[in-house]
DNA sequence: TAACTGTATATTGTCGACAGTTGACAGTTG
DNA sequence: CAACTGTCAACTGTCGACAATATACAGTTA
């Protein structure tokens, strides 16, 4: 992977704090499904389940408040944040803002190794595509897009952008993904890196943009609402 | 104001825990300046200024975190952020084209009612430029803004867009905002509202994106760092 | 005198306990 | 029998206390 290279043992001692290790396993227990949505989540069984007391799973928790992973009703408890199709609209209408500035700006600056990354990337997808091996395409999809937000080299964009996502796989979750054709999406994405090879950033752009209100457009299809408006 | 209209104090005692109090509050003396950026927090001192205990305070600094208006070190304490140039460009660049988007979606909904409120406070912005009110200036400046958000009806780029926003004022608090004029600043709202009034999508997005990058140059020229490449 | 080392203090990190609230269930009453 | 009321268990909200760590400072040594 591009980011995250190897912590030394030191910065792992000195970074990680109870809560922020708390924060990131709840994290993955929302995002795997394991916790599902909806559902609440109770502070001691989390305590005695990492072996804390329930304040550092307080302090997780707030935190996954304000990235709106759960949602906090006084003295009821948090519950994992269920989305609607309307919300995932409004994410979806920033997400494209965003999804068109990193296709620009990685188009401008990718390196001739980060290309090849992507391309890499790419094959993969179509590889696991021929196998009808959905679980593995959807784990390449979201290290594509992770890449190239990573490529645009724009640290706040990353950080917006993967909170963005984050919340929309809230919704992935409700079962409900693909509305039909996912091999026609990598065709899209095969678009997007020949226009950052060429450098040519608006078009990029415009098919980055393109590609992502596509899914938004798979969602409303397997919602079986149609987009507002 | 168009939001947040009046709380019953049922809703207000439901709503209001301890840790989201502190948080608004510790919010407002960072946003403020009464915490200056850098300057260390100290957790007891804050538990025995609100009259709690450490427990509240600690949950609220890891929103306040999550929210990047902090940062924390294990074991040292968390400390009001400082944001260096380039993070402020960073930001820049994400939130030009949030405002793009903002000015294309409030020129297409924008009410009449909405269309007054905007006029009347570029007109206040005028009357206080007038008497060279720059406080006063610069809450106006945020209040339009804010309203323009407001009236985009997106709750979910309500939300970035006012976290970038007030990461922004970190920098602001730096003391080297306005380089040179903030009345040149007004009639470029005094445009961004004609071309809403006019429902010209395209024009409002360029506009507002344009007043954002002025907005940065103006910065730039502040701190007397030219903008990157 | 300068560098180093050990100690003291202040502050954070974490825990266990208690108070307050909610939701469910049993009991009561018309 | 239905609706209401009181009780109880589970859980959240908050607190105070203790342990662990970092920083400042004094004392020591070359």
């Amino acid at each position: 992977m591009a980011h995250d290279d190897a912590p030394t043992a030191l910065q792992l001692v000195q970074s990680s704090s109870l809560p922020a290790l708390v924060h990131a396993e709840i994290e993955q227990l929302i995002l795997r499904g394991e916790l599902a949505a909806g559902q609440r989540v109770n502070e001691s069984e989390l305590a005695t389940r990492f072996g804390t007391s329930r304040g550092p799973i307080r302090e997780a928790l707030r935190v996954l408040e304000e990235a709106r992973l759960v949602r906090s009703e006084k003295h009821r408890g948090v519950f994992v944040r269920e989305i609607s199709v309307a919300e995932a609209d409004e994410i979806y209408d920033v997400r494209e803002v965003l999804d068109q500035l990193i296709g620009e700006r990685v188009a401008e600056r990718a390196t001739p190794a980060q290309l090849i990354e992507l391309k890499a990337v790419v094959a993969e997808m179509d590889a696991a595509t021929g196998r009808q091996d959905v679980k593995r395409y959807h784990a390449l999809n979201l290290k594509f897009h992770d890449l190239l937000v990573d490529f645009a080299g724009n640290a706040r964009l990353t950080e917006s952008y993967r909170l963005l996502t984050k919340e929309l796989l809230l919704f992935r979750l409700r079962g409900l993904q693909d509305g039909g054709g996912f091999a026609v999406s990598n065709t899209e994405h095969k678009a997007v890196v020949k226009a950052i090879a060429s450098r040519d950033a608006a078009r990029a752009g415009h098919l980055l943009r393109a590609h992502a209100a596509e899914s938004r457009a798979r969602m409303h299809k397997a919602a079986a609402v149609p987009p507002p408006s």
